[in-house]
DNA sequence: CAGTGGTCTAGACCACCGG
DNA sequence: CGGTGGTCTAGACCACTGT
C-alpha cells in the first residue's frame, strides 16, 4: 500500500519519501496525534537508509506536519498545526490557502524613479534609473482585500506587461515561468496605519479606517532582492497568522 | 584560534559547532558575502565528520546566518538577515532584541473561569475550573507599549504569585525555572483594533487610535497547550518583523 | 529490558561552478 | 578539471521512554 520510492526520480529520495508520508497524513491514513512507523521500519519499508528516512522526517517536522517525541516515537501534528505559515507566499496564493477566489484590479503599471526607501530596499545606486511599478487593488471573492503596490527591478531588457499580469493572475508565476526567478525568502515587517481618502476610497471603507500594513523585501533563489511590495489591508477583513518556533 | 570543539561536553558537537561559527560571524571575523571555510575544510579543522558539520550549517543557515550556494560554497548572510525572527519570544525577549529595556506594571493576578475563546484555545473541557488570568501593561523603556492579558493552564497545585512574577520580570523565565516548561511552538495571529476608552487610557493613548492585535497559543516541549496570550500594541510604537521562506 | 529518536562516523557518488 | 555543496549508505553508540 505504501507509494514507493524510485530511485532513479530526479527527486531526492528524502524528498519523495517526505512527499509519500505527506500524502498519508493528508488522506488521513496516519491519524492525528497517532505514532508514524518508526526511522527502523521506514528503512526496511522503503530501502532507504535511516539518514534519509530522517531528512524526511525533518522536513515534514519543520512544515508543520509531524512532531518527535524523544524515546517515544514521531507523531502526526493534530489539523490546525498542519497549515504551515511563515510561508512566503503571494497575495493569490495567500487567498487560495484561505478558501477565497483571488482577483485584481490594476491601477498602474509602468516605470518610474524609485522613492528613496524603495531605491534602498531594492539595493539600487543612487544614480539607478527608473523601475517597474504596479499598483494592483486586491480582491478575494471579488471584495476589496488590500491594495498592493509593487517595485520590482529586472533583468535588463526584460520587462512584465499589463496583458500578461491580467492573463497570468500572479506575478510570482510570471516571474518563475517567464523568467525562472524563485523567490524563496522575504523579510517582511507589519504595522498598523490609517487610511487616506485616496486608499479609502479605492478600498470601499471609510477614510481614518484602520489598516495592517505589509512591507515585503523578497529575495530570489540567487540572494538577489527581486522585489519591494507594500500591501495595505482592510483591518476588518484580514488577519494574519504565523507560526513560532524557539 | 577556532575554539574547539569538546567531545564530553554535554551540548552535541554539532550544536558547539553552531555556536563556534555563529561567534565568528558576529566578531565579524567572517564577512557578510564571503565564504567560510568549505565543509572540507571545517572536517579537518574541527575534527568531526562532514555529517555533523552540515548539521550545525543547516542550523545557521535556518537561522539566518549563512547561506549556501550549491557548486560555490556556503557564505554569510548579510546584516539584516541576521536578526532570527519568527521565532517564539517573550514579551521580555522581544523588548530586548529591539534595545528597550523591558518593564511590567501588574494590573490582575488571580483565578477566573476562563471565558469560552480562552477555553478553547486551552484545549479545556466545558466544565474545567478556573485559570490563572493576568493582566499586565508591559513597557519598552518605561514607556506603555502593550497591553497584555495571558491565562495559564498549570500543573495541578502550582500556581504563580504576583511576588514571584514582580521579581523574575517574565512568565517564560517563570516557567522554565520553576516548573521546567519550556514553550517551544505558538501559533500567533495578527490583527488590527481601535483602542477602547479603558485601553486607550491604559496605553495613554486617545480612545479610537490604532492598536495591532496579537493573539498567541504557546506549546510546551511536551505539545500541551501551555498560555494563551493576548497583546494590544500601541500602533505608533510597535511593528512586527518576520522571516519568510519557501 | 527492548524500542524509540538523537548524534555521529567514514566513507561514496552526484550535480554544479569556476578557471 | 578540481573544488564546492547535495544526497546517500551502513553501520555505531547514546539518552530517553515504556513495561
Amino acid at each position: 500500500m505504501p507509494e514507493m520510492i524510485d530511485p532513479n526520480d530526479f527527486m531526492p529520495r528524502y524528498y519523495q519519501l517526505a512527499n509519500i508520508l505527506r500524502e498519508s497524513i493528508s488522506n488521513g491514513r496516519f491519524e492525528a496525534h497517532q505514532p508514524i512507523p518508526s526511522e527502523r521500519q521506514l528503512e526496511t519499508l522503503y530501502s532507504v537508509s535511516r539518514t534519509t528516512i530522517r531528512q524526511a522526517i525533518d522536513l515534514l517536522v519543520r512544515q508543520g506536519f509531524l512532531y518527535r517525541e524523544h524515546g517515544r516515537g514521531t507523531f502526526v501534528s493534530p489539523q490546525k498545526l498542519q497549515k504551515g505559515i511563515s510561508e512566503l507566499t503571494s497575495f493569490t496564493e495567500d487567498m487560495k490557502q484561505r478558501g477565497l477566489v483571488p482577483g485584481q484590479k490594476i491601477l498602474e503599471i509602468g516605470y518610474i524613479p524609485p522613492p528613496e526607501k524603495v531605491r534602498q530596499h531594492l539595493e539600487l545606486p543612487e544614480d539607478c534609473g527608473q523601475v517597474l511599478c504596479i499598483e494592483r487593488l486586491r480582491l478575494g471573492d471579488d471584495v476589496p482585500m488590500g491594495l498592493q503596490t509593487s517595485y520590482y527591478n529586472l533583468p535588463a531588457g526584460q520587462t512584465i506587461t499589463r496583458e500578461e499580469l491580467e492573463e497570468y493572475g500572479s506575478i510570482y508565476r510570471i516571474l518563475q515561468e517567464k523568467f525562472h526567478i524563485i523567490p524563496t525568502e522575504a523579510d517582511e515587517t507589519l504595522e498598523v496605519t490609517l487610511a487616506t481618502p485616496r486608499e479609502a476610497s479605492l478600498l470601499q471603507i471609510e477614510a481614518g479606517s484602520p489598516l495592517l500594513l505589509s512591507e515585503r523585501t523578497a529575495y530570489s533563489q540567487y540572494r538577489r532582492v527581486i522585489e519591494f511590495v507594500k500591501i495595505l489591508y482592510r483591518g476588518d477583513r484580514y488577519r494574519y497568522f504565523a507560526k513560532l518556533t524557539r
